[in-house]
DNA sequence: CAAAAATAATAGTATTACTATTAATTTTGT
DNA sequence: ACAAAATTAATAGTAATACTATTATTTTTG
């Protein structure tokens, strides 16, 4: 399956971006270099400046790819998101039983990512870390209803949809199964962060906590 | 007990602050518009130089209160948590039934803030917008171990931790407490921010809607 | 009413997040 | 192989940001 995935262009929305990254060898480089950078510095001292630093480019030619950096945290987000996508749909394709199927996708959805799941020039590990500790910089902006309409959300959202049509493929009566699946998600990067750094306001603190408690809070609350 | 409140200091950790602003009348200004201004034009593009310019005050005169936006940020967000703590506290004090206590607690942390809480010179309604769409900048950040040791986060922490308390009342041998505590009270918050900006992927679109599957979401999960 | 404290005004700094222009290099079509 | 086109690099410049430092003025208070 892996061997499958790593020929598998993932789809990032096209508005995000000026020019394609994965058309050529710089974009690449822009790509895997900024993962590393703003895993190392975080996204707020990050700037294209040192980002041309490390690949031994210039700022100029970076934003012939990216109007901003705020459009790159965009695409590398939406391009975890529509990797997790995949793995959601694979992992559950052919699984009968809708509860063995929900397990699954909190599995994918919830887990911390591990080094062996690696794809082409992308470090998936600093990416989920990435996620946990940035992507709710990306919307939580003045801007984010037009970029919305725009479709910047999109694969994330529609990661939630599939959440939610699992939920209501155990039970069709529930009536909060969007904000379950919205919460299941949000909340497993919250508590990966707390995980990390408060500690005291989490139970989560081996790797598979996290995913334990979201498959019994989901199952619970769903019945 | 709004005249109560009223009387009462709400207590704020002195270390965010360098000169405290409950203590003159500019300080009051600062706080007072700064709050309406980060929740005008957002936190990104709030700065000390548009809020002075906002009060009839110098920007250097700011920066005498608090040595950056991001510690006023931390200041006017700790206000909100103990706000609410106290409206927690006073509201399940002496309820003797586990269930109904906790209920009550859920609500207090999950409405959606009216008008009529107002307190001194402080608009609770636009605070609380703020809460949803910034507070998660506040400790999404490289610098939060350290800050956190400064105690910035106290009082969050500690609103979790009353929750905890009661869910562990219901269930003591429930194994998650601090987890579904940090993830009510930050899903909370995610999914006001989703019924404003993505509605797709929430099912709380009324006042109280929030309220009911989060309480819901306790008492199921709990049992 | 003098001293102390608080506030305002002014100026200045390094960095950021870009844009614009031109030059050099690489790719491509014939 | 070579000219044209496309891409990338280099340089310079801008307005805004997030401050610091200094000095002047105003207000408070003992």
């Amino acid at each position: 399956m892996l061997n499958l995935l790593s020929n598998l262009r993932i789809s990032v929305p096209e508005s995000i971006y000026i020019k394609d990254p994965e058309s050529s060898d710089l974009g690449k480089r822009i790509i895997e270099h900024s993962i590393l950078l703003i895993d190392e510095i975080g996204f707020d001292h990050f700037t294209f400046k040192k980002l041309g630093a490390k690949i031994g480019s210039n700022e100029s030619s970076i934003y012939r790819y990216f109007e901003s950096k705020h459009k790159l945290l965009l695409y590398i987000t939406s391009w975890y998101w529509a990797w997790l996508e995949y793995h959601l749909v694979f992992a559950t394709h052919n699984v009968s039983d809708a509860k063995e199927k929900l397990f699954k996708a909190i599995e994918i959805v919830t887990q911390t990512i591990e080094q062996d799941m690696s794809y082409a020039h992308i470090n998936e590990v600093a990416l989920s870390r990435i996620v946990v500790n940035e992507y709710s910089k990306s919307y939580l902006t003045k801007e984010v209803d037009v970029e919305n309409k725009e479709g910047y959300f999109v694969v994330y959202k529609r990661l939630i949809t599939r959440l939610k049509e699992m939920l209501l493929e155990i039970n069709p009566n529930y009536k909060h199964p969007s904000s379950l699946a919205s919460t299941i998600l949000g909340g497993a990067l919250h508590q990966h962060f707390l995980k990390e750094h408060f500690k005291s306001i989490t139970d989560c603190h081996s790797d598979n906590s996290t995913t334990n408690f979201f498959k019994e809070l989901a199952i619970k609350t769903i019945s």
